[in-house]
DNA sequence: CTAATCTGGTTTCGTTACGCAACCTTATTC
DNA sequence: GAATAAGGTTGCGTAACGAAACCAGATTAG
């Protein structure tokens, strides 16, 4: 049977999930913030087939990470651009690269430094936050009922 | 062709998406965050097949998300738990929740509201930050050459 | 003006992965 | 000693993935 789909899970990871839980949607994301905005560009940095990048851009379109802007004046000539919807995603991408830097050695020894443009300095890593600004780990939380 | 995996890219996010970047990974990660810790709940409460568990507990063990404990003495009986890898993916669970929970309406209303344990309030959204500890979004970061 | 090229797709087709159900093996319980 | 439970494995049908071919409109080259 089909894949499993999660749009009417009540969990809103698994609803987030079901929109960029793919292998492709969160690279392309990830791409789209780095300034990439054409067809033929994410095709070539991402080394995707066509039909996939086609279907995932369109999904990514329909759930309103991207929206497609017809560049050019008479089509043929399109452009796909972070909504914000897709530009708060900036925390997840983050988090990610962040533990994949801690936790995946890399085969070169470089890890993208990101860095505020004010200051010029390293931003901090992705913490959870109590109220007061603290860090909390998992165990620190609960849900109350 | 096979799925494409990303081992060697010199990507972290692409490393880090290898490791839990499919469907039903973080989400095992985020029950067991919430304490499941054996086949048959995490059997249960994802609704998923057994052999789709089976092939993503090995391979979050592979990659040292989970460990695999012998409890029961004998054989026969296990526990998945947590390693400190995979409770260090708490960031990303929890921005990738936040994100669900602002972007995708909950069919029903209830945002699993997660407290901080020693106050009681409820924990701030995941931001990322620069040195001093002032929000930045994806306009405001660079990569130095 | 025509041919070549670029862009953004769609189609075809073979391979892989997913998902269900059935089965299996080793404890434990009755 | 039979029944049940835990943790898997196996088979099989279907859906998704991936490469390459094909396509159509717009632009550039000659």
């Amino acid at each position: 049977m089909a894949r499993k789909r999660f749009d009417d899970s009540n969990c809103s990871v698994a609803r987030a999930l079901n929109e960029v839980g793919d292998w492709w949607s969160l690279l392309i994301v990830l791409h789209a913030m780095h300034g990439t905005r054409r067809f033929v560009d994410f095709q070539h940095e991402l080394g995707i087939a066509k039909n996939i990048l086609c279907n995932r851009l369109g999904r990514l379109v329909e759930h309103q990470v991207l929206h497609k802007v017809d560049v050019g004046e008479h089509g043929s000539r399109f452009e796909y651009r972070l909504t914000e919807k897709g530009r708060d995603l900036f925390p997840v991408v983050i988090a990610l690269r962040q533990w994949g830097d801690k936790w995946s050695p890399a085969p070169e020894p470089s890890p993208l430094d990101l860095r505020d443009r004010a200051s010029g300095r390293p931003i901090q890593p992705v913490q959870v936050r109590d109220a007061e600004g603290n860090p909390v780990t998992i165990r620190d939380v609960f849900v109350p009922e």
